[in-house]
DNA sequence: CGACGATTTGAATAGGATCAATGGGAGTGG
DNA sequence: CCACTCCCATTGATCCTATTCAAATCGTCG
């Protein structure tokens, strides 16, 4: 592992405050690692091996079950992902894929589950970050059972856009068909969602969005503090 | 506090290692109410001032916005509500209201959080029951997102059997216009999904539902480790 | 008994999904 | 540089599920 790399893991919030002897410890047995697109991580089911950072990409979480597939999440850098799994040190909920080329830090789960034993700062670093995730996941679920299919493209559109330069043009950060599947839809309705969206000043061209209206989308989308993740 | 709701509190599995000292404080903070039905005990949004557990009764955990309403958890006797917004002192994500005569412990939350601050096998238990709630979350939104209406409720029936005396006659634990909130459909739909599962020997009277083809409702379910509570 | 809310049933509608076919880029190989 | 190919995205048509609105029925509690 090159010093950079290190010096950049150990900002990732859940090591900030970690004790320098138990943080050398986890980095000994951890791997850095980078994998192309279209590689799948984790398997729902499977026990829960490693804890996974993403360091630079992008990692699609998502879940099987009866013949149908559903994305969960998309996980970004500077994110964990499965840290609930491996605490319990039971079986992975969901799947993980990169949808891109990434560089991904892997931390073997009994590393983890040691630390935690032994550190009390890094035990409490957790907890917050725990409840920051199941926080999301509150707000993920709220979402899909409040809102219309295009009202849930019209906030994600909000939040890119609040991600990005706020320059009123979104570039889109992964393909339609995994936008539609986090948006808990198909593809051909994400297609007609965005037609919807044309009369608020929605402009589609390719992965590139234009936001000519701002004032009608938000009307339309009436984003909510306690549903999503951009404050206005 | 009787000393009998006490010994009660104690044995509440996020309080079991709990130095006794830090127990006392808590408990000495604490309020034990009984609550008649339809009272709201939280409101979204609102700073998490207490931590509730319910002792007996049921408490409903909901959410709105655009003016809809969406039932989001059930929750039973031992189990917690809204740790996460206590421990991040945040605003509460879903609001609470009993749907029974309910009894409800309620410790302020600033207690909770010294706690945490002073008692490291308080902190570790906390991370484990927070894990727990992040996958039970998970699960729902599985469950959402996987599944149709009529496998929701099929599903729900076996849980519901499992939690009672599995002798192929349930008491549903609260009404159907809840129970359709829950599993994210309107009552009138919750009706025909029951009669869609009558050729699978769901015979509905009132709150008593009796199954009569266990084997021919399981195979519709598909129950599934990764998503439902009961195991089988 | 009467009133009210909960539940069920019926009919019409809307929102998404599915199926099928077409258009459009990006990357490859000549 | 261009043609080809493949996959993604769009569009159209149809189907299906679930919601909405309306009305009847059931049950429970005063």
């Amino acid at each position: 592992m090159r010093p950079n790399d290190l010096s950049e893991i150990h900002t990732l919030t859940l090591f900030k405050k970690m004790d320098e002897n138990n943080f050398a410890a986890i980095i000994q047995a951890a791997y850095l690692q980078n994998f192309p697109a279209q590689v799948q991580l984790a398997n729902e089911g499977d026990d829960a091996d490693f804890l996974f950072f993403v360091i630079e990409g992008c990692v699609e979480l998502f879940a099987a079950a009866n013949g149908r597939e559903a994305t969960m999440a998309m996980v970004g850098p500077s994110e964990s992902f499965i840290l609930a799994a491996v605490l319990k040190d039971a079986p992975y909920l969901m799947s993980a894929r990169t949808t891109e080329k990434s560089r991904v830090l892997m931390i073997p789960a009994q590393n983890i589950r040691d630390a935690f034993e032994k550190d009390e700062a890094f035990a409490r670093t957790i907890i917050l970050e725990l409840a920051e995730c199941y926080r999301t996941v509150i707000k993920d679920y709220k979402n899909l059972k409040l809102r219309t299919a295009v009202e849930r493209l019209a906030n994600r559109l909000l939040e890119f856009h609040c991600e990005q330069e706020e320059t009123g043009v979104i570039e889109l950060p992964y393909d339609k068909k995994r936008l539609a599947a986090l948006l808990g839809m198909t593809p051909e309705n994400l297609s007609r969602a965005f037609l919807t969206l044309k009369p608020y000043g929605v402009i589609v061209r390719g992965s590139k969005i234009t936001l000519n209206d701002m004032k009608g989308l938000i009307t339309l989308a009436k984003p909510n503090q306690l549903i999503d993740r951009h404050t206005k």
